[in-house]
RNA sequence: GCCGGGAUGGUGGAAUUGGUAGACACGCUGGUCUUAGGAACCAGUAUCCUUGUGAUGUGAAGGUUCGAGUCCUUUUCCCGGCACCA
């Protein structure tokens, strides 16, 4: 026990102690020097804790116990995401009701939650599959509906067949499912969206006040993609319908040779010309056959057929065909476009494979120069009435006026992002609160009849018939009453998209028992949420849909702030051999034998100094050695017998520098670093036969953070009081840390000769003489006329000699 | 194609933000102790040679500077995001 410890007893101990006390629990009452700590709730998939639970967790519990030594009033509570897709599957797969696979699995991560030694407040516990806290999502739906930010219509949505639901954009990248992997298709469905393109504007105007990385902020804005441009209202020849496009170059409105519309476009069907009718429409039937990734697949020959129609050029009347193309995407703008072949690419490329015009409109210098390339850029107006001669930029805004004038369209911004599509066709989840009457119509369940129990009737098998969802399977749910005129009525058969149950659940910890509202407004003052650490894979999913409805929750008046998380950091992922890790690839790393070999707190230390937070690594088999050897050394070090005498002037200087760049590391999660200098502390004293009771005490405090447990039974051991956590972490003094000594680099024409030891008071003439002092320096000056002599304070000095 | 981030010994990574590159670890080599060691400790470990307090060296090529891993230009590769977005 002397030279070494057992870290299975210490870990058993100290966990015991922790749950059986209420170290972890803050005072929530008290939100003086209140600190938010929370990392993005876990997922029980079923499986055990794997290395990216402990990334996230282990880290993070570091920063949080951190924050505590510092004097904040810490609150990091814990809880489970267990609506969902995979928890469904898993239980289908198992053969058990997800209720009660979901239970067990909880309860299995609990203990496993426990082995990572972090100061969770389980008091504040949440499962987002309890009715205590679905009722409360479904709530927040009701809500939403009264603003007019619920609503339901007829779309072309996601429909991934494997899933057999239908999915949001953001759920959907290059056309495959993220859940599952597998290819997307479409379909014309009638769903529930959330209005978050409501909030476009104000979502992406505050990223700017947010301590984000720049990496997610980008993410965001590229997701929202916000362009400023016009509509232009184009007549048809012949109809009375309209055609309206959307462009971010009103200026080249003279030069658009013709129109095309998306292959959905509603328009189409209607204005086709009867002998254009067969091509058309074969054409349409070709682009609904193609998967999205044949369609979003880029090096593809244009293609398109003419419908026989004309549209009329708002500004100079002139007719211009108009033609269908799948280069436009009806999901975006107005899935139409006006062409302008001499100033987009696309276009170009589209007029030279059919033959049509080119115009010249926009030129770098004002004069013409032909139309065998196209020119993307702004420049000088041409061949644009009175525009022309004119800069491009100041047209825009002329053509935008006009446009508005003659309201045939105006200047317009348009969004990239979305409504978000909330409707899923599965079991495991937050019943939709509503109930559709043939008379009324849409009548929301009223809000004190809540919560609509999930039914338990429902035999759940692993084929799920297209579109039906398994709500819509049990009589006894699907039947209900109208609660406006009394009539038998049909229930929503949807539930919601888990993203929803995790939109607000930030709110609910502060007081997770409270059952006069989704949260207490007294808790509401532990918010926002001052850290938030979590996947970078959150960026365009959870954390755009947590931030709109905390701004709709907002301006339904039960929020006073603007954003739910100030500062937001994402841990990096650990790899293995240079791979994700992925059952698939048979490449992945179960933390169970390490933490069994070396114990819990040596694993998470390890996996702190592999490398910088938020980059992660690829794991390594031995490299846990050497965490390994250093906590053994540390152990050493605090069975030292006490030293009688005062400590020398460089242990001193040691201990403080230690204390200042581990703080400082600490505090801005470079833990890897924070280590190393600890490592230093160690190796300093590893010759020291004795040393001062303060070293010893310094240390415990510097690495409980990151080590909880062993920190703990040191501290005990060494007479420390109740918990080293209730401690201050500690304060470097300057005046101690401060060598009076320093080293100067000398160098010869850039190249480093030597180096000399100098008084940190030494005056620059009686610098420079002393360096010259210096032997090998002397040689390489000798004979040479110097030219130049630079003085670094503190660093070094450079002789320029020729 | 566009927008981010990155590339440093055999390996993971440091580098006070333009000032002694390789801290701290892993691994490897040699040694001490030991019945043994996959324990502990000590020493060494970027490369090259003519072994000198010598030359070279931070993906590649240029440039700025007394001085560049760090700044600028060009370029290659890797990772992430977006993508016919009008």
């Amino acid at each position: 026990m002397k030279n070494s410890y057992s870290f299975q007893k210490i870990e058993e101990k100290w966990q015991k102690r922790w749950n059986n006390s209420e170290i972890h629990s803050p005072d929530l009452t008290n939100i003086k020097n209140k600190y938010y700590a929370l990392t993005m709730f876990s997922y029980p998939s079923g499986d055990k804790l794997h290395i990216g639970h402990w990334y996230n967790y282990g880290p993070a519990d570091t920063y949080a116990r951190f924050m505590k030594m510092k004097g904040f009033n810490v609150f990091q509570p814990q809880g489970f995401d267990a609506f969902g897709l995979p928890a469904e599957n898993y239980a289908i797969h198992h053969n058990v009701h997800p209720a009660e696979s979901t239970e067990k699995n909880i309860n299995t991560m609990k203990k496993q939650l426990d082995s990572i030694g972090a100061m969770y407040d389980w008091e504040n516990e949440i499962r987002t599959c309890t009715p205590e806290y679905y009722k409360w999502t479904q709530w927040l739906f009701l809500k939403l509906y009264e603003m007019g930010l619920a609503y339901q219509k007829t779309a072309p949505v996601n429909w991934c067949p494997s899933c057999g639901t239908v999915l949001a954009n953001e759920q959907v990248k290059d056309g495959i499912c993220d859940r599952c992997k597998e290819p997307v298709t479409k379909k014309e469905l009638t769903q529930w969206f959330f209005k978050i393109t409501d909030y476009a504007e104000e979502l992406l105007e505050n990223l700017d006040q947010l301590d984000w990385p720049e990496k997610t902020k980008h993410m965001q804005q590229n997701w929202i993609g916000k362009s400023v441009g016009a509509n232009i209202i184009f007549k048809i020849n012949g109809f009375e319908d309209k055609i309206e496009v959307f462009t971010t170059r009103s200026d080249t409105i003279f030069g658009a040779t013709y129109l095309v519309l998306a292959p959905e476009h509603p328009l189409l069907k209607k204005i086709i010309q009867p002998e254009f009718r067969g091509a058309v429409d074969s054409y349409i039937e070709t682009a609904k056959a193609k998967t999205e990734i044949e369609r979003m697949s880029l090096d593809r020959e244009k293609t398109g057929v003419f419908t026989g129609v004309y549209a009329i050029n708002p500004l100079n009347k002139a007719e211009i065909p108009i033609w269908v193309a799948d280069y436009v995407v009806s999901s975006y703008g107005t899935g139409a476009i006006m062409a302008v072949p001499s100033g987009d690419e696309r276009d170009f490329e589209f007029a030279k494979v059919f033959n049509l015009p080119i115009i010249e409109v926009v030129s770098i210098d004002g004069k013409l120069h032909g139309t065998d390339e196209c020119y993307i850029n702004y420049g000088i107006s041409v061949n644009s009435e009175e525009y022309s001669g004119k800069p491009t930029v100041e047209v825009q805004t002329l053509v935008n006026a006009k446009l508005e004038e003659l309201e045939c369209g105006g200047a317009k911004i348009q969004f990239k992002l979305h409504d978000w599509l909330i409707s899923r066709q599965r079991y495991w989840g937050t019943p939709i609160p509503i109930i559709h009457c043939t008379a009324c119509g849409i009548v929301p369940i009223p809000i004190d009849e809540l919560p609509v129990l999930l039914p338990e009737d429902i035999k759940l098998s692993s084929t799920y018939g297209n579109e039906l969802s398994p709500l819509a399977t049990s009589e006894s749910y699907i039947n209900a009453v109208c609660p406006l005129c009394g009539e038998n009525a049909k229930r929503e058969a949807d539930t919601m998209d888990t993203f929803v149950c995790s939109s607000w659940y930030y709110l609910r910890y502060p007081n997770a028992k409270y059952e006069d509202g989704p949260f207490d407004p007294e808790g509401l003052k532990w918010l926002p949420v001052d850290c938030y650490i979590g996947g970078a894979e959150h960026a365009t999913m959870h954390l755009l849909y947590a931030r709109f409805i905390t701004k709709a929750l907002r301006d339904g008046g039960y929020l006073n702030f603007d954003e739910p998380f100030t500062k937001l950091y994402h841990q990096g992922t650990i790899t293995k051999d240079g791979a994700k890790m992925s059952k698939s690839r048979g490449n992945t790393v179960s933390p169970d034998e390490f933490i069994e070999n070396y114990g819990s707190d040596t694993f998470r230390a390890y996996l702190m100094f592999m490398g910088p937070f938020d980059e992660g690594g690829d794991w390594n088999d031995q490299g846990i050695t050497g965490i390994d050897r250093f906590l053994k050394k540390v152990w050493r070090f605090c069975q030292l017998p006490l030293a009688d005498e005062v400590p020398s002037k460089k242990d001193l200087q040691i201990l403080h520098q230690t204390i200042h760049s581990v703080s400082d590391d600490l505090e801005q999660m470079k833990f890897n670093t924070a280590i190393s200098r600890l490592m230093e502390f160690i190796n300093h004293f590893s010759t020291h036969e004795a040393v001062g009771r303060d070293f010893k005490m310094n240390m415990i405090k510097m690495i409980a953070p990151l080590t909880p447990h062993i920190a703990e039974e040191l501290w005990e051991i060494n007479g420390g009081e109740a918990s080293v956590f209730l401690e201050a972490f500690p304060e470097y003094d300057k005046a101690l840390a401060e060598e009076d000594t320093m080293t100067i680099a000398v160098q010869i024409n850039g190249k480093l000769r030597g180096s000399v030891e100098v008084s940190k008071q030494i005056e620059k003439a009686a610098l420079l003489t002393e360096v010259r002092k210096n032997e090998n320096v002397n040689i390489h000056l000798s004979g040479k006329e110097i030219i130049k002599e630079i003085v670094v304070p503190q660093r070094l000095v450079n002789f320029v000699v020729k």
